[in-house]
DNA sequence: TCAAATCGGATCAGATCGTTCCGATTGGCA
DNA sequence: TGCCAATCGGAACGATCTGATCCGATTTGA
């Protein structure tokens, strides 16, 4: 029950340039690599999975670079957590397949494992980079309406 | 972003068992094994760890085997993670000692951490075993009041 | 007192995660 | 027009953790 630490760096990730959205057009990973503390190689290869999930538009090649895709207030943690770790399923029996379930003829768990995925889901996607984004201490400062998960 | 297999199987045992609430007075391992069609070793080492955690109450020697310690709509999914996988904590930040996360200097994401698990485990929490115990297609027959992370 | 049955802890293989490195592609510059 | 530098993209390696199996400790009943 804990994300994985590629994720949380993807999060620390993408707040970063969500504060950046103003500024430079273009941002690298070199650059917020260093802004941030996360490792190099490790920010090289988020940027690649959240490219190819569509999370951020990315450019090759001299003055190359990554942008968010769509504003930080579009962006939620399901949508990274999706990006970086695969589907956000609980159990093996809500994934689409859920083959190898050695116990699935007779499970009586299983109708139910749905309803907590959604919940959990939902909880993810109830917080956007936008709220994350805020300084510590400033939230009343943002123009975004904070859910109510975060109450 | 998924519970370990054992957590799922241990979910599996325990609404058995709830299930037998009102039977014999006492369960066994082996039994529920067979019932469920989870692995007797494995069968047996949670019933190690569900009774370190309190959730069931264990007798040993012979015509010994083990019981629900609270009723199954005291005993919540969370409680199940916890017993199994131990805290609910997304990030490391979130964990108590917070030590080793190498750029917890200027981190500004983290006091954002927290507000997100606790949503993820009111998730979890608000899932009985009373509720998952009953059959499916016969909700409507169970005098549990059904939460609204469910609905 | 003996024996059977059960829980409890320790051991080992397997898989996944995280890190690192190298190649492919693109735009700028002489 | 050709070369070079900078960046993303994918592949390989090592470490950590999970999950399954086995054997010993403990207790009750005969």
């Amino acid at each position: 029950m804990r994300l994985s630490s590629l994720t949380d760096y993807a999060v620390v990730l993408l707040t970063a340039a969500a504060r950046h959205c103003g500024g430079v057009a273009r941002l690298n990973a070199t650059m917020l690599a260093e802004e941030t503390g996360v490792p190099l190689p490790t920010a090289q290869k988020l940027v690649s999975r959240l490219s190819a999930a569509g999370l951020i538009d990315s450019v090759r090649g001299t003055g190359g670079g990554f942008r968010l895709s769509r504003p930080p207030s579009a962006i939620t943690i399901a949508d990274v957590v999706e990006a970086v770790e695969g589907p956000i399923v609980m159990t093996a029996c809500v994934d689409a397949g859920d083959h190898d379930c050695n116990l699935s003829g007779n499970c009586r768990v299983k109708p139910h494992w749905n309803a907590v995925n959604e919940a959990v889901r939902g909880a993810l996607a109830g917080v956007t980079l936008a709220q994350l984004a805020v300084q510590p201490g400033t939230q009343a400062a943002s123009s975004e309406t904070p859910t109510r998960v975060l109450a």
